[in-house]
RNA sequence: GCCAGGAUGGCCGAACGGUAAGGCGCACGCCUGGAAAGCGUGUUCCCUUUGGGAUUCUGGGUUCAAAUCCCAGUCCUGGCGCCA
């Protein structure tokens, strides 16, 4: 949420940032409210005033037992309360409309942040891990093709349990996973990273909070009603990011200076319904409603935020590059900017399988792994994110950051296209050999059931 | 799930219908050769800031007046029940 004393006095300022992002915002009209909010804010503080003054009269009148004059000023507090019941049900009202339209005013981007309403407008910092590529087959097997082969990735049967766009991992598939994870989190731990296991359903306030509602409730799975529905403080839904609960961790409370930086790391399931996509990226992992990942969230003092936000990139890239996946970093344009950043930079790992038009020359496709974003104090002033920068001075919001280190699906997709052998057997990252007891190749798993007889793999 | 008790500033804690004591911490000032002690001021949010308003977990209600009485909710503690 943006400051409404900073936005009142910028306007010009803050509107031309939100048509740099493409926002359908009317700053007018909220200004307009909020203008209105403050004569009538200004009344009822002055009715208000009358109406203590009489009170007080009233307690030293019964004191001296003057009733006559008691009688008359009750008489007269009587009718301020009537007006200021009318005055404030109507400031409240505006408030509450100054509130709700505010929620749904995007961050302002930062000054650095590329120009631009599109996708293609986004910059190419860098490049990683070109230079020696691996030597792979002539043909790479896309990962849900070669998933079914090995049989470590089985969406038929999860379809059947669950519905489309979910998976089994089976046998080694699901043993990198957890390798993966544990992986993850060891290097980030060594980044003087805390770990939180944090509860997956989380309440409407802290969605709120990170900026997924009000503007996005139909992303987010709802518990037990409909996302047409309208929803309560204490309603549930299903984590879509452990950005969640972790940046809501510490919401309305006051951290000491000495607490920052904080940084918390989180592996969680996150859930995303996903809805309009259907037709784009279905086949395989690349795009699923139930994937697991690690999150690192930064909370900064605000004159940090921008170094840290380097930092927090760099992180997250360490993943890869102890993987050996090739990668590249993109800056996001200030249209393609998510709700509550004020700066993003994407990594996007190569995944080889999937020759896509806009992947690079080498063929294959670009998989967006994680997204560091800075955030500044915008999450901050929705969930009440404070610290005291000195002992005796009153509490500032901080700055939030977060990126995922990383989203595994699409990292599991790199490795099965990028470390596939000739012979449809893929070797498994030096780094993540300890946490599979050692193991170097993944080879696949004979299949079950009498499907596998009809399809000539099992006799 | 049931019963009982509780929630007051950064922290502790009083007031239990008449408009939020006191202490601790922290900051600044006075005092001091310097420090401690002592004294003073400040230490939540909003507004049109020499001023005013709001704020005793949240939301309602009673009253001229609510931290205080009533109702509902959230969370915490204890007991009982259930339970991987």
């Amino acid at each position: 949420m943006l400051d409404r004393t900073y936005l009142r006095e910028n306007p010009d300022e803050v509107g031309d940032a939100l048509e740099n992002r493409g926002a359908d915002v009317d700053l007018d009209e909220i200004l307009e409210i909020d203008e209105r909010w403050r004569e009538l804010k200004a009344r009822g503080d002055d009715l208000r005033h009358d109406r203590n003054e009489i009170t007080q009269q009233i307690g030293k009148l019964v004191a001296e037992g003057k009733d006559d004059e008691r009688e008359e000023a009750i008489e007269r507090s009587r009718e301020l309360k009537d007006e200021i019941e009318a005055v404030e049900a109507e400031a409240d009202e505006l408030h509450d409309e100054l509130q709700e339209r505010l929620l749904e005013v995007p961050n302002v981007p930062h000054e650095s942040v590329p120009l631009g309403l599109e996708e293609r407008h986004n910059v190419e910092d860098r490049r990683w891990g070109f230079d020696d590529l691996r030597e792979l087959p002539d043909d790479v097997v896309p990962h849900y093709e070669l998933g079914e082969d090995l049989d470590v990735i089985d969406e038929e049967r999860a379809a059947k349990t669950t519905g489309s766009g979910f998976y089994f991992l089976k046998g080694d598939g699901a043993r990198l996973e957890h390798a993966l994870v544990q992986f993850m989190m060891d290097v980030h731990r060594e980044q003087g990273y805390v770990d939180l296991f944090p509860p997956i359903p989380v309440k409407s306030a802290s969605m709120r909070g990170t900026g997924q509602l009000p503007k996005f409730a139909d992303d987010a799975y709802r518990l037990g009603a409909s996302n047409d529905d309208s929803y309560e403080e204490e309603d549930l839904w299903l984590c879509p990011t452990a950005e969640v609960p972790v940046t809501n961790m510490y919401a309305n409370e006051i951290l000491l200076k000495d607490d920052l930086p904080l940084k918390h790391q989180a592996y969680t399931p996150n859930f995303r319904r996903e809805a309009g996509e259907h037709g784009t990226e279905t086949r395989g992992i690349v795009r699923v409603h139930q994937f697991n990942k690690v999150e690192l969230v930064n909370f900064v003092e605000p004159e940090e935020s921008y170094d840290r936000l380097e930092g927090l990139l760099d992180e997250a890239e360490a993943v890869l590059r102890r993987l050996g996946l090739p990668y590249r970093i993109l800056e996001l344009c200030t249209g393609d900017l998510t709700f509550a950043s004020a700066k993003t930079y994407d990594i996007e790992v190569w995944a080889p399988g999937d020759d896509f038009e806009d992947g690079p020359e080498e063929g294959g496709r670009w998989l967006e792994v994680s997204s560091a974003s800075n955030f500044e104090d915008y999450q901050a002033r929705r969930s009440g994110l404070r610290y005291r920068p000195e002992r005796h001075e009153s509490a500032e919001y901080l700055h939030t950051l977060n990126a995922s280190g990383l989203a595994l699906p699409r990292v599991m997709v790199a490795i099965l296209e990028y470390y596939q052998n000739e012979d449809g057997t893929v070797t498994i990252p030096e780094a993540l050999r300890p946490y599979m007891g050692g193991k170097e190749v993944i080879e696949g798993h004979e299949k079950v059931g009498e499907a596998a007889l009809g399809a000539g793999e099992r006799e």
